[in-house]
DNA sequence: TCTGGGGTCCTAGGACCC
DNA sequence: TCTGGGGTCCTAGGACCC
């Protein structure tokens, strides 16, 4: 038996937490370089503003119907979400945090499953700001089904009775199934099957054979047989990606090589704290492609490494040398990333005979990440990133909120 | 002027093995 | 009617998730 707790429009919820100004009003939390809406309150999707819609278009709004942008806010909303999950710990015995805003629980054992869940959403909400639905089923996509019919004013809903169940799943469209996205949805439609209802009751073989195993096991879920384990250990990461978008179309190869280089950096750091080393390396650098009339040239490149490795001056040799003589002259580029494949536990890798001892090199990547942790990111690091306090590279965040929760100097009550 | 940043899993096909 | 019969590994691409 599982229960999903899922933050209501998380992002913007986490903005409205410290801004109560910003509560009753639309509200739109807007990707890095302020591109585009990634989280609508409410009020914002009633003014029928769009998931992924670009920012520019909103401006009418922003003027008229008094909508409030913002830029995204990681560190804050990583640091909300770390609150909530504690809550979560506290009351469930096994939790699986599946993202920053949803977390699957272990409901086995627990008797009065409603009023328990009620109980948790109304001491998530008070704890920590955050409304939350809550949805139980006796497998993880109709915990998930019965989260979406809980958003629509009940808070919780529990599926576990068949009869409410059928009731649910009648009127339930395919496209908002876990596990059903936009292009099974169109193929499903062609076969006559819109509800999850039809989907659970079409013949499982036709569904094996033209979409595979994966929509095979959310048929079987739908049934009721649970396919999906509760993952309460998060096995490790096979890649760590870091990308970004900049905010202007950048031709000078050397910003473009810092870009790169901040990337691997980054990647790395994160890359030791999940105590992980990596077996490859891949970087890609992209021109503007919403602007097929300027020149176009993608780089895309990577290698296997010899020595698997969690050192940053290592990954940046790499890097550097991947991206040598990739750039083209003339062409504005508009996006690049670093990623690490290949990824494993160190003590599993097989070592290299002719290397010399690196266990100094550990050292250094330690004292490095202690005193970024310290001191704040960014304080100690490479030269070949560039150092600049604003990169040509560099994100627009222009409504971008204090980081409350995690930066003292952010608090207007502590600057007196 | 203007369009995010991460991830996972599955499948098909080719190269190669005995 | 009836192609030999197994296997592994790797990669690219496509679907999905938040």
């Amino acid at each position: 038996m599982f229960a999903l707790v899922d933050g209501n429009n998380f992002y913007a919820s986490c903005e409205r937490i410290f801004q109560p100004r910003l509560r009753g009003v639309p509200l739109v939390v807007l990707s890095n370089n302020d591109g585009c809406a990634i989280a609508r309150t409410a009020e914002a999707k009633a003014l029928g503003i769009k998931m992924g819609q670009p920012a520019h278009e909103l401006k009418q709004l922003v003027k008229h119907q008094g909508l409030q942008m913002r830029s995204a806010n990681f560190a804050l909303y990583g640091d909300i979400s770390a609150r909530v999950v504690t809550i979560l710990r506290d009351e469930a015995p096994r939790v699986e945090v599946y993202s920053i805003d949803e977390s699957f629980l272990d409901m086995t054992g627990i008797r009065d499953r409603e009023a328990f869940a009620h109980r948790l959403r109304t001491k998530v909400h008070r704890w920590t700001g955050i409304p939350n639905c809550i949805g139980i089923g006796p497998t993880k996509t109709l915990a998930k089904a019965a989260n979406k019919a809980a958003k629509s004013g009940a808070g919780v809903v529990d599926l576990t009775e068949p009869d409410r169940r059928a009731q649910v799943l009648a009127t339930f469209p395919t496209t908002d199934l876990w596990g059903v996205g936009g292009k099974w949805g169109m193929r499903l439609a062609n076969m006559g099957i819109t509800t999850a209802a039809q989907l659970r009751d079409a013949p499982p073989d036709t569904i094996l054979r033209e979409f595979g195993v994966v929509l095979a096991r959310t048929q079987r879920e739908l049934q009721g047989h649970a396919c999906i384990e509760l993952e309460d250990v998060a096995p490790d990461k096979q890649q760590i990606m870091v990308s970004r978008s900049f905010a202007e179309r950048v031709k000078d190869h050397q910003a473009v090589a810092q870009a790169l280089a901040t990337f691997a950096v980054r990647a790395c750091e994160k890359l030791r704290k999940a105590g992980l080393v990596a077996g490859g390396v891949w970087i890609f650098v992209h021109s503007d492609v919403f602007r097929a009339e300027l020149p176009q040239h993608h780089v895309n490149r990577s290698i296997s490494l010899p020595v698997a490795t969690a050192d940053s001056r290592a990954v940046l040799s790499i890097v550097t040398r991947l991206l040598h003589g990739a750039l083209k002259q003339g062409v504005g580029y508009k996006k690049a990333g670093v990623a690490l494949l290949d990824l494993g536990r160190p003590e599993k890798r097989q070592a290299d005979l002719f290397a010399s001892a690196s266990a100094a090199n550990s050292k250094l990547m330690e004292a490095l990440d202690g005193i970024n942790r310290k001191f704040g990111r960014g304080v100690a690091g490479l030269g070949a990133t560039g150092w600049k306090e604003r990169p040509e590279w560099g994100m627009r965040q222009n409504m971008l909120s204090p980081n409350y929760t995690t930066r003292s100097s952010d608090l207007p009550l502590i600057n007196c």
